[in-house]
RNA sequence: AGGCCCGUAGCUCAGUUGGUCUAGAGCGCUUCCUUGACACGGAAGAGGUCGAUGGUUCGAAUCCAUUCGGGCCUACCA
């Protein structure tokens, strides 16, 4: 006899099998070799940063996957879920330089050498956390196949990756505006660049014109890139300047003669109509700088302060420079405006720090041909987006793209593989570390310093992670990712990317043909894509709705959480919120519900225990590999049919949700089954006949409870692995026909075990007793009191079937006696009446008679509302013309019962004199 | 500036293509019950007309328009 302790704790549970799972190496897979014929589930898990630690958002993501992949698992998918972390550059390199902060070091004090050997040390040390933390959420994924971006294969291909790109000629280098922040002292790329409203100024400055002693009025935000000024810009077609082409201004404070030229870049209705040109600090001034040939002068270093180039402002920072430069405006008479003026200020994702536009040299990715391709993916639908509004939103995207910035000047990261000849400075991008120069057979070559944005790797993965550039079986196997799961926050960063990288250089890729067929898609046309679906989920806020941060200390962490309901709870809460496209505000009173739920099921459990002495006999190996409706259970009785019938339905009901990315209604579908039916009902019904003496009563309905028990942990194992597997051994008593439930079958509805006849029976049955329970309580009747109750019923059917589950009405209604009688019961007592029955329950007690003709007046009320909507449909003929036949008959049989309640109702305020 | 999402019981949320929705669930609330699986339980209740207005339709919480309130994303107008 397995033992359940008396009360659930999931503490201990959880770590046990968490710690299982792994050590079993339960979820590894091999790569298939060929003539596999099963089909194949792959998901990559969104590495999360070595710096992370896990937070709710972590947790919502890896719950919404791990229901996914286990839910493949169980249905016969060859199943990969691969995890991995990223090396995270900026976010990492920071952590480093604040730990040497400590030590009152700069990374520059160590070296390059010495720093990357630091942060590889804090890696150990430090990094990684995460993962551990996705063992305790019971994440199923292959730790076999655990991978770093900066493992050592993985930046091979990132180097063969990068110089493809080069000698197709869409990599290239520059000097152009970039977002550089100036605190982290690199470039940054659009997206890292998050932008706020704030209130600004305007100002007008005039610049007088050479020889004459007239002004142009110029308007600015940014008066301190003046000193930068190569040209005042007016539209050609403005009249107000049209006798100023082709003049010069001296520009104040540097006492340098510019030119005022022609551009669109001034529009007349704007400002003043005259716009300074200040080609090194500005990209629109530095697109017309281009067109007009100007000089670029950048007085800016790269933390932000002025330098040489800004004559006697040299060395300050830039907003003390905007204060000199305006101090000085104004004491030389040249400022003569200043209006309130909003913008959008650009900020650095990372640290917080404005963003300055900077003339810099870097590295870019034309990226038109690969995001053309990438567009053409999901616009063809080789690859869909749930929920659809963000498809919309990808190829605006990728319509309205920019050449992509990738080098960084950090140190941490994969080093740009282009090396500078000393002696002819030519650049060489080269896979290995070249010996001379091709040019001028110099041998002092030295490489590039920058890195590559992170998200260059990181785009990379569905393929590198499977072996590329070489051709290997995992790629045949598992590319493309059968599904792709991550939040919106990504969708650029990542998702993007990794399509364009996934479509050109997987391009001519084929998925093993028997592969792709079994795993349903065989009518897909293109194997380069990285995934051919992407569920795209919402965002974890707190209860208040506000997004967690940790600045605001609003963070809900998931351990905590998880101590004190358990991971099953927690899990359960978050899928039973993960309504597609809605953000979810977490309540950890859902979450206390649902442990409730999981002590409910494990209370059942030992219930059943209780009853059942040799489960081992009653369930055979076979029946948890069966994967169509329920095994080895007996129809004895209508009870028997009616439960395997509604459990046939929510099996259905959750594959529908599932595949549709419906977690919710998967998790409430479970839930109502098993406590509202299967507890509530159910187990209350068969009670008397597990106790009976006699065998051909017990032991057909010991083996349904256990088989029905066994297929509805299956069912749930998805969601609440830890409970489920708990309970699932301990029914095999030590020797389960599998290692794990989690390598059994997922239940699938069977429709011969559906019994419509069977749900409506029972559907009368608990009508019934519910309307003497109502009845009891409203007469107040004692608890424990048995009550005698007379009952008419309408259809010989039924009232036969009533007879048969005599025992049931009166064991869960508390019923004494039922005398079934052949008119509407009238006499001492309170009755009810449904359409099919009127059942009166005699008690001789101070009936509240006002009380109840409130109730019944009320209730006639509700049926007159029902009747006259109806008839007001019924009478109408477009409805009849035009409304579906079966909403018309409905309707009608509808009327039927309401127009016989409200007779039954009628007759009953009479017979108790209600006015 | 453009685009997107949300506004349903006290609270947190469901409600797929408009029709058994006479609008559901959990928590909370009221009354009763410690009956051998479970008080993290059982039984019975109260409570909303679906932000507002107008429209389409035989029929709207569900579609359209306007409006109010809340949130988000994208954008190089100095």
């Amino acid at each position: 006899m397995p033992e359940l302790s008396k009360s659930y704790e999931p503490g201990a549970i959880e770590a046990r099998w968490a710690e299982f799972w792994v050590k079993e190496k339960l979820f590894s897979v091999p790569t298939p070799p060929p003539g596999e014929t099963r089909p194949v589930f792959t998901l990559l898990l969104p590495p999360p940063n070595v710096t992370g630690s896990l937070h709710m958002g972590h947790m919502f993501e890896q719950t919404q996957m791990d229901i996914m992949v286990r839910w493949h698992r169980m249905r016969g998918f060859v199943t990969l879920w691969l995890p991995g972390m990223d090396h995270a550059g900026i976010a990492t390199q920071l952590m480093v330089e604040r730990q040497l902060a400590k030590e009152g070091k700069k990374r520059r004090d160590l070296g390059r050498e010495k720093f990357i050997e630091r942060v590889w040390e804090w890696k150990k040390h430090y990094g990684g956390r995460i993962l551990d933390q996705m063992k305790r959420l019971g994440a199923s994924v292959d730790w076999n196949r655990e991978y770093f971006t900066m493992d050592e294969n993985l930046s091979r291909a990132v180097r063969e990756v990068f110089v493809r790109l080069f000698e197709e000629g869409l990599i290239y280098r520059g000097k152009y505006i970039v977002n550089w922040c100036p605190r982290c002292e690199t470039a940054i790329s659009d997206l890292e660049v998050k932008h706020e409203e704030v209130a600004g100024k305007l100002w007008e400055i005039r610049y007088p014109i050479v020889g004459w002693s007239e002004f142009i009025t110029v308007a600015t935000t940014r008066p301190e890139t003046m000193l930068g000024d190569v040209a005042v810009a007016v539209n050609e077609n403005d009249q107000r300047y049209k006798q100023l082409h082709g003049k010069n201004v001296l520009l104040p404070l540097m006492n340098r003669e510019i030119p005022i030229i022609t551009d669109e870049l001034a529009q007349p209705e704007f400002g003043t109509g005259a716009v300074k040109v200040t080609p090194a600090h500005d990209p629109n001034d530095f697109a017309a700088g281009k067109r007009h040939n100007l000089p670029q002068i950048d007085v800016m270093d790269l933390n932000a302060r002025m330098n040489e180039n800004a004559g006697s402002y040299a060395g300050l920072d830039r907003y003390e420079a905007r204060k000199r430069v305006l101090a000085d405006l104004q004491e030389q008479g040249f400022l003569v405006g200043e209006k309130n003026h909003a913008l959008a200020l650009g900020k650095c994702d990372r640290c917080g720090t404005v963003v300055e536009p900077r003339l810099s040299e870097q590295w870019f990715i034309k990226i038109k041909p690969l995001a053309d391709r990438a567009r053409e993916a999901v616009e063809s639908g080789e690859i869909t987006i749930v929920p659809d509004n963000y498809r919309q939103i990808y190829l605006n995207w990728m319509t309205n793209i920019y050449d992509w910035c990738i080098s960084r000047q950090l140190w941490w990261g994969h080093r740009i593989p282009a090396w500078t000849c000393e002696g002819c400075k030519e650049v060489i991008v080269a896979r290995e570390a070249p010996t001379r120069c091709d040019k001028c057979g110099g041998s002092k070559l030295e490489q590039v310093s920058d890195v590559l944005d992170t998200w260059f790797s990181s785009g990379l993965l569905p393929f590198t992670t499977l072996g590329w550039p070489e051709k290997t079986r995992d790629l045949e196997v598992f590319y493309p990712n059968l599904l792709m799961i991550t939040g919106f926050d990504i969708l650029f960063f990542w998702l993007a990317r990794m399509v364009m990288f996934g479509c050109h250089f997987m391009q001519g890729h084929e998925q093993d043909a028997a592969i792709k067929q079994a795993s349903g898609e065989g009518d897909k046309k293109n194997d380069s894509v990285p995934f051919r679906h992407v569920y795209i989920h919402a965002l974890v806020r707190d209860a208040d709705r506000q997004k967690m941060s940790k600045t605001k200390g609003n963070v809900v962490d998931p351990l905590d959480i998880i101590r004190r309901f358990g991971t099953d709870a927690t899990r359960f809460t978050l899928a039973a919120m993960a309504a597609p496209g809605t953000d979810i505000a977490f309540n950890e009173n859902r979450t206390e519900g649902y442990r409730a739920f999981a002590n409910k099921i494990w209370n059942a459990a030992r219930f059943m225990f209780m009853n059942v002495d040799h489960v081992k006999q009653r369930i055979g190996p076979s029946q948890s590999s069966q994967q169509i409706g329920i095994s080895g259970f007996t129809n004895a009785r209508m009870e028997d049919r009616w439960i395997l019938s509604r459990f046939n339905r929510a099996a259905a009901d959750v594959r529908t949700a599932l595949e549709t990315f419906r977690f919710h209604e998967a998790a409430n579908r479970i839930y109502d089954f098993f406590w509202g039916e299967f507890c509530d009902w159910y187990i209350e019904l068969i009670k008397p006949r597990l106790v009976s003496e006699d065998e051909k009563t017990y032991a057909p309905a010991r083996a349904n409870i256990v088989n029905l028990f066994e297929t509805s942990l299956r069912l749930l194992h998805p969601v609440m692995p830890f409970i489920t597997e708990e309970i699932w051994q301990a029914m095999y008593d030590g020797a389960p026909p599998f290692k794990s439930i989690a390598l059994t079958g997922y239940p699938e509805s069977d429709w011969r075990q559906s019994d419509p006849a069977a749900e409506t029976e029972m559907a009368i049955l608990q009508d019934l007793i519910v309307s003497v329970r109502n009845v009891r309580a409203e007469l107040k009747v004692e608890p424990k009191a048995k009550v005698p109750i007379e009952l008419f019923v309408h259809e010989p059917d039924i009232r036969r079937m009533i007879e048969q589950n005599q025992g049931a009405v009166e064991r869960l209604a508390n019923v004494e006696a039922i005398s079934f009688v052949d008119r509407t019961p009238t006499g001492k007592g309170t009755s009810r009446s449904t359409s099919r029955f009127d059942v009166l329950v005699i008690y001789e007690a101070k009936v509240d008679l006002t009380a109840e003709c409130e109730r019944l007046k009320k209730e006639l009320e509700k049926i007159e509302k029902g009747i006259a909507s109806g008839q007001r449909q019924l009478g109408n003929e477009q409805f009849l013309a035009k409304a579906p036949q079966n909403v018309v008959d409905n309707l009608r049989k509808q009327q039927q019962e309401l127009a016989l309640l409200r007779e039954k109702t009628e007759g009953k305020l009479k017979e108790l004199s209600c006015v």
